[in-house]
DNA sequence: CTCTTATATGACTTGACGGGCATATGAAGC
DNA sequence: GCTTCATATGCCCGTCAAGTCATATAAGAG
């Protein structure tokens, strides 16, 4: 299973991925608001783990898993050359820029 | 073949993808340049138009590609709730775009 | 009109992935 | 200890998509 692009293209995992971009979760959790069964889940799971989407913390018997951003940055700059096409269009540059203006200090100069 | 997702999922069509970012590009230009069976360039361009990831344009016998920014805009759109993973550690990301400026292809996976 | 160039399509094969089910592991509680 | 809860894993099967090869379409060139 290669690529990150790979592994977010499963909707199901894109699924569990959004739910813990909210806050942690633990396995049963996931399955109760996904409602899917809980082999699919952990399967899931197993994949996101391996291709670094995901990290899991012990509590008791329960898998406590969150979200590690790294694979889904390197998706983020591979859309980097692609922005062009939209945020030449103002109004949606501003709704970018709305969005990525969360952070109020800009950084010294890197690209842009 | 449903979602954006699952498109941009395979890496020739991201290469497609990538070399359109640049320019335009007619099917033989794109064969050459990506080292690929015409056959399959043509399948994959087929794949990318069909999903609206870019549309042709007819030059005499050649047909001429360019990229159509809307389903990748949905790809960054579902990025956004992310991306507070990064934005939140700003020197994080720095250290990480330093190092992607560096070296082409630092891949590597670990646990923590 | 024929030949060549440029691109598209169809048939077939192959391999990978997800779902389902049974089962294994493992920690808690009694 | 045994039982229950929580999660993981192994196996089988159907599906679907990518690659290959052959062929079809369609537009210049001569």
């Amino acid at each position: 299973m290669e690529s990150s692009f790979a592994i977010i293209a499963e909707p199901n995992r894109r699924a569990i991925l959004s739910l813990l971009a909210a806050s942690e979760h633990s396995v049963g959790e996931i399955e109760h608001q996904l409602r899917m069964p809980q082999t699919s889940v952990s399967k899931h799971l197993r994949v996101l783990r391996d291709a670094g989407f995901v990290e899991s913390r012990v509590d008791a018997q329960r898998r406590v898993y969150r979200i590690r951003p790294e694979p889904l940055m390197e998706v983020d700059e591979w859309l980097a050359p692609f922005r062009r096409f939209w945020t030449l269009h103002v109004d949606a540059l501003e709704r970018h820029l709305d969005r990525m203006d969360q952070e109020p200090e800009p950084r010294k100069g890197k690209k842009r």
